[in-house]
DNA sequence: TTTTAAAATTTTGCATGCAAAAAACATTGA
DNA sequence: TCAATGTTTTTTGCATGCAAAATTTTAAAA
């Protein structure tokens, strides 16, 4: 079934880098719409998962669903009250921080790997992401905005090459979204320093691309701490 | 069944906190199981995972198993390739390093935020992990070692008040110590390290307790790092 | 009207069974 | 001997059904 130029024992890795991709379960399709649902919102986080209709509404039966689920569950996008259900993970002002905590130290580091590894095509995909046509409504609704956002960052992360960190700020960056209802800041400083990152990492300016990065974050971040501090008096 | 006195509007916030710990499924204690073998090295990395017999040794049927396994691959300690089984994931050095990177930026934050946190309780608990009682064998043999290292880093995580952090360095630590079959540095080393890092947490130096992290970890990280040269000529 | 208790309904979690895919094995022909 | 093909066995992924728990509804008492 397998070409025969593999060797028997590195199957495993090669079946790790080619073979996944096309062939995806029912549970991780369904995880995969499910994340979807939740970054555009039409999963509003503390909503209650109802297993029989979810499973409906996605065309399958509820064991891979609750597979699903369980995914989410690890990845913090849902939180799980055994015998109760699961419920759209709504986070506190706190988390909020918490997971920007988490992304202002990873996310520089992705963005400086980034500067040092993109290729060409790279860097066109990262250009294209910030161009007009996938600009669309960006500026005008924060749901479109939210998956532009998505996207770019996971796009640079991707680049970074490590996948360990490229996976783990996807799910922080859907979480984050998800619980944020308006834009932090305008949309076009946030476009404005998406550029300015392309730049840094079109010059493999690793140092450069790294402090925009950081920059960029802690904006968002200090608006959330300024608010926590407001709402603990 | 709930305690009357919990406003409606705030169950889900209330069960998220205590109802959750007692009742774990079937899954989540599979999870719990096979995350303690993997990090023991009863299942080696690379090993395969035949849900029959590993759904008959844990005494649960291969539904929970599913899910379980479905979480693992999530947190990345192990590889699902549909249709052909879930394997506990194997690292290159590569990807060691790519773990090393994301530990070395967030563990010094945990300690950080652990030094500005934490109780008299939770230093008691801390030196209660470093003395004798609790360090039976773990400078003779590697796998009592991991298992004090890992209690070590969890509890330091856990003080640091972000859960968020705390399940991510978790899950990596299993994922990496799971991949070390040996020393990287003396064991007696590592422990007077943690004594190091439990006095500037015990003296609420957030600046001290940041920096003895990354020294704990950046050693470790630069052998690994030789390594990859060594292996890329 | 509110509070409490009982009954009915819904929902969850799990084991099981089945179809399809993959792996292991056997057979044939070079 | 080895490769290629066919056959059997194993394993995976999923739908289904059932028991127990949780929720909602209804009824009764304060």
């Amino acid at each position: 079934m397998h070409a025969k130029n593999i060797d028997r024992r590195n199957i495993y890795e090669y079946y790790t880098l080619v073979y996944k991709i096309e062939r995806e379960d029912l549970a991780e399709k369904a995880y995969e719409a499910l994340k979807l649902m939740i970054l555009r919102g039409e999963l509003p986080s503390g909503e209650k998962l109802l297993q029989e209709s979810l499973a409906e509404n996605l065309g399958i039966s509820r064991t891979p669903l609750c597979s699903a689920l369980a995914k989410l569950e690890k990845e913090m996008l849902v939180t799980s009250l055994p015998r109760r259900g699961f419920y759209v993970n709504r986070l506190s002002l706190k988390e909020l921080l918490d997971i920007y905590d988490i992304r202002l130290r990873l996310e520089p580091l992705g963005a400086g790997e980034a500067a040092e590894r993109a290729s060409a095509s790279q860097i066109a995909d990262l250009e294209s992401a910030v161009n007009p046509p996938a600009l669309a409504g960006v500026t005008e609704n924060y749901r479109s905005f939210k998956e532009y956002d998505y996207r770019f960052h996971s796009l640079v992360m991707e680049i970074s090459g490590n996948s360990f960190l490229s996976r783990m700020i996807r799910s922080f960056n859907i979480i984050s979204l998800g619980n944020m209802q308006h834009f932090f800041k305008s949309p076009e400083q946030s476009i404005a320093e998406h550029r300015s990152l392309i730049e840094a990492i079109k010059h493999h300016d690793k140092t450069a691309a790294e402090k925009t990065m950081y920059t960029h974050i802690v904006h968002a971040r200090q608006v959330i701490e300024k608010k926590l501090r407001e709402e603990n008096g």
